[in-house]
DNA sequence: ATATAAATGCAAATGGTTCGCATTTGCATT
DNA sequence: AATGCAAATGCGAACCATTTGCATTTATAT
């Protein structure tokens, strides 16, 4: 379901190469957690190169499309958050304070045999996403 | 965690009524899934009524705040969506093809002792969502 | 080396959501 | 039942993430 960098590579391989991808790329690959699409943008400006917004959208759209990238909207954010699918499903925890996004290493659903119980027959499951939610320590102490 | 008609009485009875918190109230009791603000101002101007959009907004809002409904983003949905806060944590299948939103009635973290890993401490937990996603019987036939 | 289709830079549009302000409404008090 | 006041709403405009259109540039196959 998910890849491993090899995975990556060939799927990359298959894509025409330009230098704005490769600077997305870059930034993913360093990245510990999903970005944004304004956040990848400052990540690249950092290095001194000069990049559209736009462009940037329409890249993560195409790794979207190619299974290079998985796109989520997490919890009462207003913008969508970009990662490599290169992790054996990682979920996280969100802050409601500061939306600080925490990774979870472990997952709910891959330990048991969990039988999803539907209200419509036939739907063919694909993938699935947890978060918790709560509050981090720094957040919960303000309360 | 959530809350039966009773519980919901009560935390309407400590806000002020009006008859636009009515029609908001109406729809969502009767909804069996979460709707967004487009789809309750349609259920609403369905029965003749009408009502402003913004003004929706912030029913939902101060509803959200109050606890009486629940706000999600959806995977790949560029709206957010409303629940009553009245159901024992209910989760869903979003179809991948049609975004079509189907109710999913166990809960895996509901029936083991799971135990998340974070990579930060003191993190406190006060709920979480489970989204399954994949393609309905319909969508799936089409590809 | 060149042709061509695809990608990008840039600006303008779009669509969901929020904000500001004048008017109206619900409710507590008389 | 009438009054006053804070809060809610109607309405329009603003906002912000994302998308789109188009002219120009770029990567790759020939």
């Amino acid at each position: 379901m998910t890849d491993n960098i090899d995975e990556l590579e060939r799927k990359l391989s298959k894509i025409k190469q330009t230098k704005p991808r490769r600077l997305v790329m870059d930034v993913l690959r360093d990245a510990e957690k999903p970005l944004s699409a304004v956040q990848i943008l400052a990540e690249i400006e950092k290095t001194g190169e000069q990049i559209w917004l736009s462009t940037i959208y329409r890249i993560l759209d195409l790794f979207v499309e190619k299974d290079i990238a998985i796109k989520s909207t997490l919890l009462d954010q207003d913008q969508a958050v970009y990662g490599l699918n290169q992790y054996q499903h990682t979920h996280y925890a969100v802050c409601i304070g500061c939306h600080r996004i925490i990774t979870m290493d472990n997952c709910p659903i891959a330990c048991d045999s969990f039988e999803p119980s539907l209200r419509e027959d036939g739907f063919r499951i694909t993938g699935h996403k947890i978060e918790l939610y709560g509050y981090c320590s720094e957040c919960d102490k303000k309360r």
